[in-house]
DNA sequence: TCTGGGGTCCTAGGACCC
DNA sequence: TCTGGGGTCCTAGGACCC
């Protein structure tokens, strides 16, 4: 059996690069995309980063600093983002037996015993360019932190030269290096940037007196174990070469499923709260029965937010379990409501809320319960009905009265001011190419 | 004025039991 | 005066990821 080998390909800057394809005149230039709210960056051009824009950052920080027109910032699309990940995951799959799609930019392929490796990344990275319009990196090693090192490499290589050897550009493969290569590679990289070592754990490397990659890979990993636990010790194994992170090409149905989200402005009255966790259960609800399962807890959250100091702040969780677990949104948001009434209090500017579905259980296995009576009857041709129609003729065609009917008296609905069309999924955002 | 959302996994500590 | 020990289960919270 050929040694393990997987390959990282990872869409840059993916929802900037998103934009650019239907929008060319923003090559080249520093774009940023934002949060919900058009809060912060979450996606920076490389234009956009050499400016010192750091993910996560304000925008009204960002738009204070720059002088105007120095920075294009657009509002999250992920309809479009999503479709686009789509045809570039189906493009990635090639590469490889098996692939793990590992977040909307990044998958992980099976490239154990697959010929020329190296050449056909560069193929496949060619194809995703040309079809699609997304340039990206591939990483290939011999354990997943390994490749998404790789990955690391290969797009830092092509974006700073002089970082690393310049044959890994686009495409690196640092499986069956020398050794001395491979060190040299770990010492270039900082121990920031490997995956699994966050802020507060690479401070504490730090404070120890170690800086890059390759003195976390030359740690003991027993002392790792006993003095972080398991999970920085797989990840200093992995670094070692020892695989400790198998494929998923089967994604695992979810153990919880959310849904929050921050206001646009602060909201203070209950029915305002009881209108947004009606509908975050709805959404939690449409999730849960889209992976044929039970939800047993439902619960809910509200806060003030940080940021204002000068609020009084108020931060409250409540737990409600359900008699009987179910994927019914009339329960579920039913349970939502009655949270979050106990949880609120008035006088405060909550600025986030939200609802997790919890104690998730297999929908298709049939509990052997005896049947009390809850008056309620089994509404899943309703629910499902509901599902049908909303997707066919959009979100919140059927919903909830308590999501509140009036859309314009919605206070607590978010704000997003610079969105793009929906180029490629929705026939009226179609582009139109003038010949 | 304006600071995201949705996940996973692990651990510590409390409740409870015998 | 002196007040056990070990196990399980659950939850909250921390840390990380994109």
């Amino acid at each position: 059996m050929a040694a393990p080998l997987f390959a990282l390909v990872d869409g840059n800057n993916f929802y900037v690069s998103c934009e650019r394809v239907f929008r060319p005149s923003l090559r080249e230039r520093a774009v940023v995309v934002l949060s919900n709210n058009d809060g912060c960056a979450i996606a920076r051009s490389n234009e956009a980063k050499a400016l010192g824009i750091k993910m996560g950052t304000p925008y009204f920080e960002i738009r204070d600093k720059l002088p105007d027109g120095a920075i294009v910032a657009l509002s999250a699309n992920y309809g479009l983002y999503g479709d686009m990940s789509n045809r570039m995951m189906s493009l990635a799959a090639g590469l490889g037996p098996e692939q793990e799609i590992y977040s909307i930019d990044e998958s992980f392929v099976d490239v154990a015993g697959v010929r020329d490796v190296t050449r056909r990344a560069r193929a496949v990275r060619g194809r995703i360019l040309d079809w699609i319009g997304i340039p990206c990196g591939i990483g290939i090693a011999g354990t997943k932190t390994l490749a998404k090192l790789a990955n690391h490499v290969a797009k830092t290589a092509e974006r700073k030269p002089g970082s690393y050897p310049v044959e890994f550009a686009q495409v690196a493969n640092l499986a069956a290096l020398p050794a001395s290569d491979m060190d040299a590679v770990l010492q270039a990289t900082e121990l920031g940037d490997i995956w699994g070592i966050g802020r507060r754990i690479g401070a504490q490397l730090q404070a120890d007196g170690l800086v890059t990659a390759l003195d976390v890979a030359r740690m003991d990993a027993a002392m790792v174990r006993a003095r972080w636990g398991v999970v920085l010790e797989r990840t200093v194994r992995e670094l070692q070469g020892t695989p400790c992170v198998d494929m998923e090409a089967v994604a695992p149905n979810k153990k919880e499923i959310a849904s929050t989200r921050s206001f646009g402005r602060p909201v203070t009255r209950l029915q305002d709260l009881t209108e947004a966790v009606t509908e975050f259960a709805q959404r939690a609800a449409e999730k849960l029965r889209r992976q044929n399962s039970l939800a047993g807890q439902v619960s809910v959250f509200v806060h003030t937010s940080p940021f204002r100091r000068q609020d009084k702040q108020y931060s409250r969780a409540i737990m409600v379990p359900l008699r009987k677990a179910t994927a019914d949104t009339g329960l579920l948001v039913q349970a939502a409501v009655r949270g979050m009434e106990a949880i609120y209090r008035p006088g405060y500017n909550m600025s986030k809320a939200g609802v997790h579905l919890l104690d998730l259980q297999d929908g298709t296995v049939e509990q052997g319960e005896l049947e009390l009576d809850d008056g309620v009857e089994d509404r899943g041709g309703l629910m499902k009905a509901v599902d049908v129609l909303n997707q066919r003729y959009g979100r919140g065609t059927v919903a909830m009265a308590s999501a509140g009917l009036d859309g314009s008296r919605r206070r607590w609905v978010m704000k997003a001011e610079r969105r793009t069309p929906d180029y490629t999924t929705c026939w009226d955002s179609m582009p139109l190419v003038i010949a």
